[in-house]
RNA sequence: GGGGCGGUAGCUCAGUUGGGAGAGCGCUACGUUCGCAAUGUAGAGGUCGGGGGUUCAACUCCCCUCCGCUCCA
């Protein structure tokens, strides 16, 4: 396990320009082996002992929640080995991608340590065991047919108690016991330490084979596991036998290629070189081994390989989970680049050279080099601004730190910074090192687990267990008859009350429980849609005599179909003969919902463009949803235009159909096919007319025509480069369209007006608000009185394509949702009558301006007086008046204004000239005496304040105290 | 799932016990200049993310909500 970096710097220090030259330099030729040689040996070897040659699984197992990226080979056999699913073949064989983060801060610094590597595979479900798995390595091993290793540089641990194992190695394999070992559990044990520690369950030795390298040192290159027991509890004799033992067996990929290869890292061998040479010549410089820049190419190149498997699965960089990792990842690697003096995105360039030097297996690769260019491209360059804003930050922190001369960067300071803005540390590291201050990464690393600790987590667990894994391993499968049938006779084979984490089987279940009690239901055979695929469990109901049990929900548990719901009459038993049927109605809805999301598709893929992949797509009863690649917005005719393609298709009444095909011929067909999924073979390909050809597992129409309508109800973000819409089909596209009509109507009515005119109306009556606030704000003179009624366009709106159109542009105008069209209108013209209502009162004042105050002015000693009162005016009009006033008269001056808002309002502002507040005068405490008369306060600064009151009716009286208590401070300044 | 930060002019942002919505860049017009670059002057542009509350008064305080960034799992 413990694999010590060699030092090889002598071979490697030659230019950067000769990748090829290192590589052969480096590789003894007699015996090198290709990687790609290497896996399909390992593949090859296992086939002909009878083992089904099996495809990787995905890197993002999206159906697993236990785990966010593929671990390890068995992954995908974790069903197999508990016996919960029908076993095809009993022997199986894998090179599987994986990822693991675990190790990451020994990637590069390392020579054998990866986040994404290959994981080639022996797989036994209740077959063979320990002998021939034993056999069969050794063999692969060491035959000259195979990989032809020299035996006596092999050796083996196994665990301590396994003399079985022990005892076979050095009898019938020949191996000396000094080069078998025996090791404790939490080396030889898995899962690790688990007889002492835990979790219970399947458990087993296991034994690992080492290959010794030319300087002595071992490394470990296979690892054998013998899942044997079942772990029951602490123990003592908690590890109890199992009936059917299997094999699971990993021999990590780059590891034993770089053996065979002679090459002193992983990273030398012929299928990642190229990438570390191509990361060198992107970041200008020579790729030297033993090197701070050494260890960042071979970082860079680790990490992009993992990136680029993930974005192909369309796992794009994101705030959470599976996303969240690949998205640190990626700026990890970047930040490598950073630091080695890069400023501008550059990984996203060595996205072709991963998909050349890993072609050789993953040929699919390249059909996606555009896409994940573009994606990682995007992401580092929000990097680079997240780098930039983050040096501005360190540079204030330097700044801080200088003025209480500080020498070292505080540890939770550095922290909280990367928490909140992701200012990454050994940025901030290096800058404080060119300043010569020290860094303390101690307290950086509390800080770091102090917030690991506030966020927590959720646990996960490796295996599930429960009433549905039993059922599972009882039942293996429910048949599914949806695509034929909507009604079907069956049994009843499991019942499972309570929620998730405390659920049971049952063996019967009356009606009248707990209504919220969650019930499940179990089937033979079952003719109900589970979840999946996007598209939503049917409904419908279970009966049996006068039992009744409605299905509100259904769902998928591997490959079990579970119903959700609640049992409404009679009582359910175990073993009882009933008739399951779907709601009809239901399911034609989703159908049709289901059969236009792929028109859209296709409608997008020829009218938007051939990037325009599905990301992601839910489908309901006659309400879809689709999201896919684009980076803005579409247009109000793009949606147009997709709404009239489909709606084309649906017109010419092309017939649906479907049928199971080999996988390899529903590509060759073009059958559009998302990355990153994993598809059974056969594969059931959807066919409409000649047009359109999708794998999916969806119930469908028969023919396009059923569609009915087709409407697209909202178009909308959903994360960087990935555009939303929402759409309608058959009755309730229909129903839309009434409701069009209606909110057009009603928001009609509402200005009085016709739906033709309805926009210009809207705009009339917001610039008019607009205009009219501005003049009483006192933006100027008098709003012009703009509203030149509307040209053109009559009264009725021709056409539905009019009136949605008409009701967009009203909608945004008033920036509100079309269903709050009326509403805001109605505030609108509220607001206009008020506003109008105060620009008359003020009109009523007379013509007030700075001018005809400034003539009421009385003067005192050197100063002029003006207490007035101005009704309708602002409090911003007021202000201004005052400024006016200030400005225009040579002598000081105290001005104080009135108005009245409303019948229960005032509102009062003063101000004094400069060299009154200089004497010592305040119109904050001049406003404090006059505002409480009117019932209120009020405040502000020496120059300026403002109040206001509820008492209009004393507005006289308070005029009068302003006039008299300005007098008094005049008098004596500093008494105020 | 959880922690932190943010949303103010077209863009980048400032706005300190609650009391005049600002700067820089960009834009428009008019000058200087043969013209460009440059530069001077003037001007337009804001529901301070949205909704509710407290208050005489909310960008500011409280509650709810939407959106973005960021970290942990």
């Amino acid at each position: 396990m413990s694999a010590e970096p060699v030092n090889f710097s002598e071979h490697l220090s030659r230019s950067a320009r000769q990748p090829r030259a290192i590589f052969l330099q480096m590789a003894r030729t007699e015996t090198t082996m290709k990687t790609d040689e290497l896996r399909e040996k390992y593949l090859a070897y296992f086939q002909s002992q009878g083992h089904s040659r099996q495809p990787s699984d995905v890197l993002v197992p999206t159906w697993d929640p236990s785990v966010l990226f593929t671990p390890a080979g068995m992954n995908q056999f974790k069903d197999h080995f508990l016996g919960k699913v029908k076993l095809e073949f009993t022997r199986a064989t894998t090179c599987q991608k994986c990822l693991r983060t675990g190790d990451i801060d020994n990637v590069g610094r390392t020579a054998y340590h990866h986040t994404f590597f290959e994981m080639l595979g022996n797989f036994s479900f209740g077959d063979y065991f320990k002998q021939e798995a034993i056999t069969w390595a050794w063999e692969f091993l060491t035959s000259r047919k195979w990989l032809g290793i020299d035996p006596g540089r092999l050796s083996v641990t196994v665990y301590k108690d396994d003399d079985e194992a022990a005892n076979f190695w050095h009898e019938k394999i020949g191996l000396p016991f000094t080069r078998i070992s025996r090791m404790e559990e939490d080396e030889n044990f898995w899962p690790a330490s688990a007889p002492s520690q835990g979790p219970d369950g399947v458990c087993g030795p296991c034994s690992e084979i080492y290959y010794q390298l030319e300087n002595g040192k071992s490394v470990e290159i296979w690892n054998l596991v013998f899942t044997q027991f079942n772990r029951v509890g602490a123990p003592p004799n908690n590890l109890r036998p199992l009936p059917s033992k299997n094999i699971d067996t990993g021999m990590g990929l780059e590891r034993t290629a770089s053996v065979l290869q002679n090459v002193p890292s992983n990273f030398h061998i012929d299928i990642l070189v190229p990438i570390v040479q191509a990361a060198a010549e992107v970041c200008s410089t020579n790729y030297q081994y033993d090197s701070d820049n050494g260890r960042r190419l071979r970082r860079i190149t680790d990490h992009v390989r993992a990136c680029t498997f993930a974005v192909h699965e369309n796992v794009i960089p994101g705030p959470k989970k599976a996303r969240y990792v690949i998205k640190r990842l990626l700026r990890r690697a970047v930040l490598d680049g950073h630091q080695m003096g890069m400023r501008e995105p550059f990984l996203h360039q060595l996205v072709p050279a991963v998909a050349e030097a890993m072609k050789g297996c993953y040929p699919e690769l390249r059909e996606t080099i555009g896409r994940v260019t573009d994606v990682i491209r995007r992401e580092e360059s929000d990097f680079f601004s997240t780098i930039d804003a983050g040096l501005n930050r360190i540079e204030n922190t330097f700044e801080s730190m200088s003025k209480q001369e500080r020498v070292m960067v505080d540890g939770r300071e550095a922290a909280s910074l990367y928490q909140t803005y992701g200012v990454p540390p050994e940025l901030f590291q290096t800058l404080a090192a060119e300043r010569n201050l020290t860094f303390d990464w101690d307290g950086y690393r509390e800080a770091m687990l102090e917030h690991e600790r506030i966020s927590g987590g959720d646990q996960r667990e490796l295996f599930q267990t429960g009433p549905i894994e039993t059922l599972k391993e009882a039942l293996l499968r429910t048949d599914f008859l949806g695509y034929e049938t909507t009604e079907t006779t069956t049994e009843i084979k499991g019942i499972i009350v309570g929620p998730p984490d405390d659920d049971r089987l049952v063996g019967k279940l009356a009606a009248g429980g707990d209504p919220n009690q969650p019930v499940r239901v179990v089937l033979d055979r079952s003719p109900f849609y589970a979840e999946g695929g996007g598209q939503v469990g049917d409904t419908g109901q279970i009966v049996s005599g006068d039992t009744r049990f409605e299905v509100l929900d259904t769902k998928r548990v591997g490959e079990l179909i579970v119903h959700h719901g609640r049992v409404v009459s009679g009582e359910l038993k175990e073993g009882q003969k009933v008739t399951a049927s779907v709601d009809n109605n239901r399911r034609q809805a989703i159908a049709r919902a289901h059969s236009a999301t792929h028109l859209l598709h296709h409608a997008l893929q020829s009218s938007v463009g051939g990037h325009a992949q599905q990301q992601g797509s839910k489908v309901d009863a006659d309400w879809l949803r689709f999201d896919f690649t684009n980076q803005v917005a579409l247009t109000d005719n793009q949606i147009d235009e997709l709404e009239r393609l489909v709606s084309q298709r649906v017109q010419e009444a092309a017939p649906v159909s479907w049928k199971l095909v080999p996988l390899g011929e529903a590509r060759k067909a073009g059958a559009m096919m998302l990355f990153g999924e994993k598809y059974p073979d056969p594969v059931r390909m959807v066919s409409m007319g000649e047009f359109s050809k999708e794998l999916c597992g969806g119930t469908h129409l028969r023919n396009t025509k059923e569609v009915e309508q087709f409407e697209v109800i909202a178009e909308e973000s959903v994360s960087a480069g990935t555009r939303r819409i929402v759409a309608l089909t058959g009755l309730r596209a229909a129903e839309h369209r009434g409701q069009v009509e209606s909110i057009l109507k009603e928001a009609a009515a509402v200005l009085s007006t016709t739906p033709g005119q309805l926009a210009d109306q809207t705009r009339a009556l917001v610039k008019r608000v607009r205009d009219l606030k501005k003049q009483l704000l006192g933006g100027g003179n008098a709003a012009a009185e703009a509203n030149a009624p509307a040209s053109g366009s009559g009264g009725a709106l021709s056409g539905y394509a009019a009136q949605r159109s008409a009701l967009r542009d009203v909608a945004r105008l008033l920036n509100v949702a079309p269903q709050e069209i009326a509403t805001r209108l109605k505030a609108l013209q509220d607001e206009l009558a008020k506003l109008a209502g105060q620009a008359n009162r003020l009109a009523s004042t007379g013509d007030v301006s700075a001018n005809s105050l400034l003539e009421q002015a009385v003067v005192v000693g050197d100063t002029s007086i003006i207490v007035s009162e101005v009704n309708g005016a602002t409090p911003n009009l007021m202000r201004q008046w005052i400024d006016q006033i200030r400005k225009q008269s040579a002598s000081p001056v105290a001005v104080l204004l009135a108005s009245c808002e409303g019948d229960d309002k005032v509102l009062l502002v003063a101000g004094i000239s400069r060299t009154l507040v200089d004497r010592g005068m305040s119109a904050g405490a001049w406003i404090g005496r006059v505002a409480p008369i009117v019932g209120g306060g009020g405040g502000g600064k020496p120059d300026l304040a403002q109040a206001g009151g509820k008492l209009p009716e004393k507005l006289p009286e308070a005029i009068q105290t302003a006039k008299d208590s300005i007098r008094e401070m005049l008098g004596n300044p500093a008494g105020a």
